[in-house]
DNA sequence: CACTTTACATTGCGACTGTATTGTCTCGTG
DNA sequence: CACGAGACAATACAGTCGCAATGTAAAGTG
């Protein structure tokens, strides 16, 4: 075998060169030829990593998903099942740059995803495995009048609007936060 | 002047094919001269009322919008702020299948919108005008604890988030509409 | 030292894009 | 009735797209 190169790490720089076109400039701006501009390198060398463009697509979504879980696990602190929801939802939310940028690009693989099905079951995995987990605290912790599977949906599209009308930039992130916090309460019980 | 056409008409016509295909193939497909074979005229028809395709993607949004305020102002009837909201809101859902067709039309132009800033201006004032006169029926009879201005917020974001996550059928109707009754009891209390 | 496999780079092709140009037909008006 | 303006249609153009083919350099293995 010759020549040893990481092909899981040429492929995240490729896909991290995609995300970024993606955040700016739309995912109707990424090509072949830019993404390979953007990662400064040639346009053989994406097709070398990626035989065709949906297999790129698809691998920059994986990540993207990917990275979003892992910033999850490591804000899983140990505390009450509300602290615990809290510190999750919040790292969904676009609160800082970064996840801006994977705010945006989430939203565009969203639109790419309703069109292209095949990209959608793995966002419909995600989305479902997070319900579960809400819904387990909840359950663990909530007020006898409150459905732990209705909250955990709740508090999941809540945070999903808000990631959204955060991206437009429609109000401060102090201001999703509080509104996080004041559904928190409803559900969990004035604290 | 010569013969005598129905510009406004032709140009909805041309902005319902767009529509079409955003939501069947996603906003990627749309072209002139897919727009023009789908609306079953020639491409320089389509040219003749749009000079730009910018022109004609910002009008079938502007069409979105409009449609979705209309309905939204048909669906206003007399009642309790609470059922005044939950009619309103209810309007916002994709719950039949022409409104899952806008949904997933608002969504491609959401990320349009995104990363092409003259568009996003009319989301955003018909989104905070929304959001404003939920705050209004909010205030006008919501329990004591509740921030009428926060609570808007979060039930416009709710919306927003059943809303897309129902346009990629991760649940069913009757699920968001309770979900959405469950925030209206948390909010107005439990009648 | 051969040899093969991998890692790229370059180039070319056909299809498609938005836009500009030009032409034709048809009507309403003077 | 002439005529000019609007309503299209057809076509051309430069650019970009995904993808395939081909070439070259380097490194590991025998």
């Amino acid at each position: 075998m010759p020549r040893k190169v990481d092909h899981r790490e040429r492929r995240e720089l490729l896909a991290d060169a995609l995300m970024r076109l993606a955040a700016t400039r739309g995912l109707e701006a990424v090509s072949l030829r830019h993404v390979a501009a953007e990662a400064g390198v040639s346009t053989g060398m994406v097709q070398h990593y990626f035989r065709t463009k949906d297999e790129m697509m698809g691998f920059a979504l994986e990540m993207v998903m990917d990275r979003i879980e892992e910033r999850s696990r490591a804000a899983l602190t140990p505390g009450s099942p509300r602290e615990i929801v809290r510190a999750l939802l919040l790292q969904i939310l676009p609160l800082d740059e970064t996840r801006r940028l994977e705010g945006h690009v989430g939203l565009a693989f969203l639109a790419y995803a309703a069109v292209k099905p095949a990209m959608a079951v793995g966002l419909r995995e995600a989305a479902d495995g997070m319900r579960g987990f809400l819904a387990d605290q909840v359950r663990a912790a909530a007020g006898p009048g409150v459905d732990p599977d209705r909250a955990a949906t709740g508090l999941l599209a809540l945070v999903d609007g808000l990631g959204l009308q955060l991206l437009s930039r429609q109000f401060g992130e102090e201001d999703a936060v509080a509104a996080l916090d004041a559904q928190l309460d409803l559900v969990f019980g004035q604290s």
